[in-house]
RNA sequence: GGCGAGGUAGCUCAGUUGGUUAGAGCACAGGAUUCAUAACCCUGAGGUCUGGAGUUCAAAUCUCCAUCUCGCUACCA
């Protein structure tokens, strides 16, 4: 879209159940800020709306965990993470909250019109009750054994050590977290958004309208989507905590967190709009205006296929762009909340910017190398060591160091003066230089257009290398050698060095205009140098080269940047690996004390009866195509030899385990896995890693024995 | 297993519709300089573009196979 009315730029609702870590900061909004910064530069009608995330059931969870109310974990959460983003110069015109009325009202309105136009389906289904607790279970509230790694403490959603998504079905011994109960399952309706039938307009949308101006991963990811065939999902979930269902019938139902979120920008601009007196229906509903949402990769089908169909149902506008960016690792690793390797933005604000020698020049520092290093094509890796480097060799010694040599020699040579200009003498190195200001402006632009942002950064600190370069070959120090029999430096001489810091001056006015939306601390720093108002940050002045006046004081030089120092570098790495070792230590700790399964309700005899168990021989093992876990057994029974399909192979290679002997159930119904019939089960046993081991006699034993 | 995104210099990344000796920044080496935060500036070294095959006058770029990383997804009685 060329030249809209106004602009509506959201960032992703950090969920407030934690601190949020710099892999968010620089996935959404690092970004959305510079993007934002650009815009309100060029004087556009822009508004930048996020807020706390404070639903889902998480919250609750994190609440029992911490002994106290789900109201007490957002309260807390919210005004912490809204702070973070103030300290590192993120500045929203709103950050809400979707816990509060206004965001209520209008996630409901939001549902009744999707529900009235009969744009949901309501289905039955059946989901875990605890009759204990006399309500229905959420994924989230159901604990079990992790199938895939084995975990004992998985949630019915995720599991927290392996990283899987799961289903409550999937679950091994499920047991309801809120009575220690075995849930049982129970029938229970809710309302679904048929994304099937949108499948048409989002490969239309996506696929060909955005095939190019979009993020490649992006239209990757919602190929991947689209193409794997859209189902209905969920809308409502048996909760208390969140937003009422607004339909009769649905008492003990709130909106699925994942349904009301998006709404936030929404209720967001609402506010906005109340605090500012403005209107904001035009922003969510007049076609000029241009909708970008900035998030992570994680967040892609919520924002690409989910709310663009809601949006559209609800008669609003849809995104323009969703620019997400991948992941960031750290240090060589994956960020995790769990395994405690993360850098939290409140522990750099913590070590760096409220530290003595801090200040908000070091939020620009975080910004400068989050930006340098964003991961808007692939995932990217913070480490230690290139936050110094990019601080110190580009930060400081390329761009502070020639603002700061242009600031000097300006006092020692042009009386702290901006010089006089004599045009006439300009040679080419001079003409080059200015050009090179208005060129730079002109790249700076069209990659932010384009949300390059690491590329226009680049820019940004060339224009400050060509600074230098340009300085070097004018050499005004040595022309000051030039000197009359007064020892005052001679007219001819004079002028030349007039015009080389003339137009260092005005290049580091443009400096601070072009670095603006990127390190925002450090444009207002250059401002105060060059004793000008922030308006001349006004991005239509970017290029110019008549920003300050000949003649005009400034002040006197004042460092830009600090260095990073090596000890403040090991320092964080060894805080990082003595924060993972604390982990390790805690979850040995679990280990050592492990969290028995509970014992399940009780059987009589003829209930084990039931059960035919028979020692068995593995003669053969292969492992299933097209599948990671199974493995086809041929097990000899002594009266027969039996085909069964057993999900061990993370576990054991085919070949290790021929001729193992081994516990089966034999008159287990047979069932049909990846196209093999299974006609029996292996017994496991499995230890507090999570390892599986055979089950099986002492001594080898003739195969069909009966085991009681 | 399927799908998606990647694999280019020690590191972080560019390489548009296939077209001269594959680029940039950082780091490294040598030189020059002193206005500047031991800064800047100049020069240099460095790559079988993950591997293999194919299409073509010409492949980092197109096709196929293999392999590794990340994400989504399937299989677990």
């Amino acid at each position: 879209m060329k030249n809209p009315k106004r602009y509506l730029i959201t960032a992703a609702l950090p969920y407030a159940n934690g601190l949020k870590h710099i892999g968010h900061l620089a996935g959404a909004y690092l970004p959305a800020d510079t993007y934002v910064r650009y815009l309100k530069a060029q004087k556009r009608d822009v508004v930048f709306v996020c807020g706390s995330d404070e639903h889902g059931t998480a919250i609750p969870i994190q609440a029992t965990k911490e002994g106290t109310t789900a109201q007490a974990i957002i309260d807390k959460y919210h005004p912490i993470i809204a702070q973070n983003f103030k300290d590192l110069g993120i500045e929203f015109d709103v950050y809400h909250r979707t816990s509060s009325p206004l965001h209520h009202e209008t996630a409901q309105e939001f549902f009744k019109v999707l529900n009235d136009h009969g744009d949901l389906e309501i289905k039955a289904s059946e989901q875990y009750f605890d009759e204990a607790a006399n309500s229905f279970l959420a994924d989230r509230y159901i604990k079990g054994t992790c199938p895939n790694c084995a975990y004992e403490s998985a949630y019915g959603d995720q599991c927290e050590r392996c990283g899987k998504t799961l289903s409550p079905d999937e679950l091994i011994n499920p047991v309801s977290a809120l009575s220690g109960n075995k849930p049982v399952k129970k029938g229970t309706q809710h309302w679904y958004l048929p994304l099937d039938r949108h499948e048409k307009f989002l490969s239309d949308w996506i696929l060909k309208d955005h095939a190019t101006d979009w993020r490649n991963t992006v239209v990757g990811q919602c190929k991947s989507w689209i193409d794997g065939g859209l189902q209905a999902r969920a809308v409502t979930r048996d909760l208390d905590w969140g937003i009422k269902v607004p339909v009769a019938g649905a008492e003990g139902k709130v909106l699925y967190v994942w349904f009301d979120a998006p709404i936030g920008y929404i209720s967001a601009t609402k506010q906005w709009a109340l605090d500012h007196g403005k209107d904001w229906k035009p922003y969510w509903q007049d076609k000029e205006t241009k909708l970008v949402h900035f998030i992570g990769k994680d967040n892609i089908v919520f924002h690409c296929i989910i709310f663009p169909v809601m949006l559209q149902l609800h008669g609003d506008i849809l995104p323009d762009n969703v620019p997400a960016n991948e992941f960031m690792n750290l240090e060589g690793d994956k960020m995790s909340t769990s395994r405690n390797w993360k850098l939290e933005m409140q522990d750099y604000i913590d070590d760096f910017i409220n530290k003595e020698n801090g200040g908000p020049q070091l939020a620009d520092a975080l910004r400068y190398y989050l930006t340098q290093i964003a991961p808007e094509t692939k995932d990217s890796e913070f480490t230690w060591k290139g936050f110094q480097d990019a601080n110190n060799s580009e930060l400081v010694n390329i761009f502070g160091n020639f603002v700061n040599r242009a600031m000097v020699l300006m006092h020692k040579l042009c009386n702290s003066k901006v010089p006089p200009i004599y045009p006439e003498l300009f040679d080419e190195l001079d003409t080059e230089a200015i050009k090179a200001i208005t060129n730079s402006k002109e790249k700076v632009e069209s990659l932010l257009e384009q949300y390059k942002f690491r590329d226009a950064l680049f820019e940004v600190i060339d224009l400050a290398r060509t600074g230098n370069q340009y300085m070097q070959k004018k050499e005004p120090w040595i022309l000051a050698k030039q000197v009359d029999e007064n020892g005052k430096i001679k007219v001819e001489a004079q002028r030349l060095i007039d015009n080389c810091l003339h137009i260092c001056l005005q290049m580091t006015a443009n400096l601070a205009i072009l670095i603006n939306p990127f390190l925002p601390f450090t444009s207002k720093k250059i401002c105060h140098l060059l004793k000008v108002v922030d308006k001349i940050l006004e991005w239509k002045n970017a290029g110019k080269f008549k920003l300050l006046s000949v003649g005009y004081t400034l002040r006197p030089p004042e460092l830009l940047f600090r260095k990073i120092d090596d000890t403040e570098v090991t320092y964080q790495i060894e805080k990082l690996h003595k924060a993972l070792e604390a982990s390790k230590a805690i979850s040995e700790e679990e280990k050592a004390a492990p969290a028995f399964v509970p014992v399940k309700s009780e059987i009589v005899f003829d209930d084990f009866a039931k059960i035919d168990l028979r020692v068995g021989k593995i003669l053969s093992a292969e492992k299933v195509e097209k599948a990671d876990k199974l493995l086809k057994l041929g097990v000899l029974l002594g009266f027969e030899t039996r085909t069964i399909v057993s999900g061990i192979a993370l576990h054991f290679k085919p070949e290790e385990i021929v001729g193992k002997q081994v516990t089966v159930v034999v008159n287990l119904a047979p069932r049909k896995m990846r196209g093999i019939e299974s006609n029996g089960m292996i017994l496991m046993a499995e230890d507090a890693s999570g390892k599986l081991h055979f089950v099986n006699p002492e001594d080898a034993i003739g195969e069909g024995s009966t085991v009681n």
